[in-house]
DNA sequence: CTTGTCGTTGTAACCGGTTACCTATTGGGC
DNA sequence: GCCCAATAGGTAACCGGTTACAACGACAAG
């Protein structure tokens, strides 16, 4: 039992399929009496428009393709909620795919959506501008997210530097000195602007303070073995700046098994606030992720319809938030 | 700059548009040189296929459609990360959608699939068999998850009442007999058969003790205001299973802040194991969401490739996972 | 040398929509 | 009553692929 085409729905009207397709577009230039035909008709047969076709012949797809590193964990699920939202209301749909660490299969991921959308949102953190120019195909609106800043398209991340330096002024101005930074992964671009800023506005509140870096992959374990590794070397602290929630959490779990008292002996902070963060008292800057989706599929929604105009991106500012973890 | 099409690549190579067809799509019977001299031409002008074109022609789409009821929390982030690595593997790619509790919104959703997706993974938690069945398109190969079991399409889900049996048995075995139940929205089918299995294996393992419902609605909020309306109520209690672990760890931190000892004036069981609950030190049913996400996928493509034979669907049984709210 | 077969390639129809262009009809102004 | 403009609706081309079928050439067998 074949779906039915625009073609038998103009045969059960008794029009032609120029009608049915004007009539159910709302174009002008179309009689009521036409108009109730052809609904009827419709009604009638359960036509749905083929979207294959729709898209071929508008070259339109009303699809957005969303294209992340990874879905594990509430970041990315947050971001893709904001976006399903925007994108909702604007009537578009997402197709999601995930792109892997491997540049080769990066690009046949972004190459397998050509034809299938109108546009592109890549998070792609640990990519360099150069390497995504690259891979991105020409003439497709693209709007980045959570990325490096890259040719010439709109970007929306996070303000890291002002994240981090707030974060920097609340541990100075708890009055601690001796201060641990966990970093994340050296590729991921977040992971060191929040370093790079950190570290001068350490400097510039606190030029007496003491600041150690220790290295971390933004995973929960990473954050409890460096800890682990400076309670071992026998390294005083009293404050830790985790570059995300995970590894805050994973330092936080590590402190209280080896007897430390937070806040009391150590106070930390995190950056995300993922909803882990509420529960467990952690003191955090608070990312507005489901906007920074929300404004990304704004943005290149414009972008499809304007293609001229140019779009600007937006870094949106955390707040601070203050928990247990960081005060009496 | 026009995006090159067959034709171009056809006239570049000069041959035939039939023969880069055949020679891209690895059909045999193309010699050697011609292969080559596509491959050429393609790799001079970047040549992509537009899916939509290859989607009309060959009805096909390479796509999977997932429509769920909502993106808010861990759970069904882990089913679409179960969902894309086995559509990955297996050269699908997924078009999200979220279905809204409106019917007519609803409707919209799934129709606006049409012709867009291959097959469909719908998650309803919230309607019953003969909605869905009045919603779904005909003709789709169509996989529940998280559903009612309903028609004839296979359902892959949570096998709640064994999962609910389980907790029982484990609060009765810690010597409770004054328990709370938390329900889940009543119109919800993990809900309805999380309690039911639950009152009944209470009754079975422990004739003698004392089950109280309350109401909840899987969040947060009302697993604290459970507690809130027992403690004004009077009311005596030494064990709580809630229908999800948000619910159950408001409860726990209501609990708590009412100053009543976890485990040891109240246990607390919740279900779904959310990455939360390990952090919470919560004794909860886990279920493993992300295999859900990928057997249905497995399911589905299977459905696609082979129309005729069917599928068959599954429940998976959640394991007790105990933590400190129910172990001194 | 003719004929049949097989392997390779080209031609054109088709998938299901949209829309430019043309025709037929209607109504208004004179 | 006639002419022209405006409007409604039909015809067919087009979007960019796939593929049935035809055509063609080479080669083996008779």
């Amino acid at each position: 039992m074949r779906q039915p085409t625009i073609h038998d729905v103009a045969r059960a009207a008794g029009v032609s399929v120029a009608s049915v397709s004007r009539a159910l577009n709302g174009h002008a230039n179309v009689r009521v009496d036409m108009r109730e035909r052809v609904r009827e008709a419709v009604d009638q047969l359960g036509y749905t428009p083929n979207a294959a076709a729709r898209s071929l012949s508008m070259a339109l797809t009303q699809t957005i393709g969303v294209v992340v590193p990874d879905l594990h964990g509430e970041f990315f699920s947050e971001l893709i909620r904001g976006m399903d939202g925007a994108a909702g209301s604007d009537g578009y749909q997402l197709l999601l795919s995930t792109m892997h660490a491997d540049v080769a299969l990066a690009g046949q991921a972004l190459r397998a959506m050509r034809g299938r959308v109108d546009g592109l949102i890549v998070m792609a953190p640990q990519m360099t501008p150069a390497e995504l120019d690259a891979l991105l195909p020409v003439g497709l609106p693209t709007v980045l997210a959570i990325c490096a800043p890259g040719g010439n398209r709109p970007m929306f991340g996070i303000d890291n530097r002002g994240g981090a330096a707030a974060a920097a002024q609340h541990l100075v101005g708890l009055g601690r000195r001796k201060i641990v930074h966990i970093m994340g992964p050296d590729r991921n671009i977040d992971a060191r602007a929040r370093r790079d800023s950190f570290v001068a506005e350490l400097h510039r509140a606190a030029p007496d303070a003491v600041l150690k870096l220790m290295p971390g992959d933004f995973h929960e374990d990473s954050g409890a073995a460096a800890v682990r590794t400076l309670i071992q070397g026998g390294e005083a602290f009293d404050a830790i700046f985790a570059a995300n929630d995970m590894m805050a959490l994973g330092a936080l779990l590590e402190c209280r098994a080896l007897g430390l008292d937070v806040p009391g002996d150590v106070a930390i902070v995190g950056f995300d606030d993922v909803p882990l963060a509420r529960f467990m008292g952690l003191t955090t800057m608070r990312v507005h992720v489901a906007d920074i989706g929300a404004r990304a599929v704004d943005a290149l929604v414009t972008m499809i319809r304007a293609p001229d105009e140019m779009q600007a991106g937006a870094e949106l500012t955390p707040e601070l938030v203050i928990r247990q973890s960081s005060s009496a």
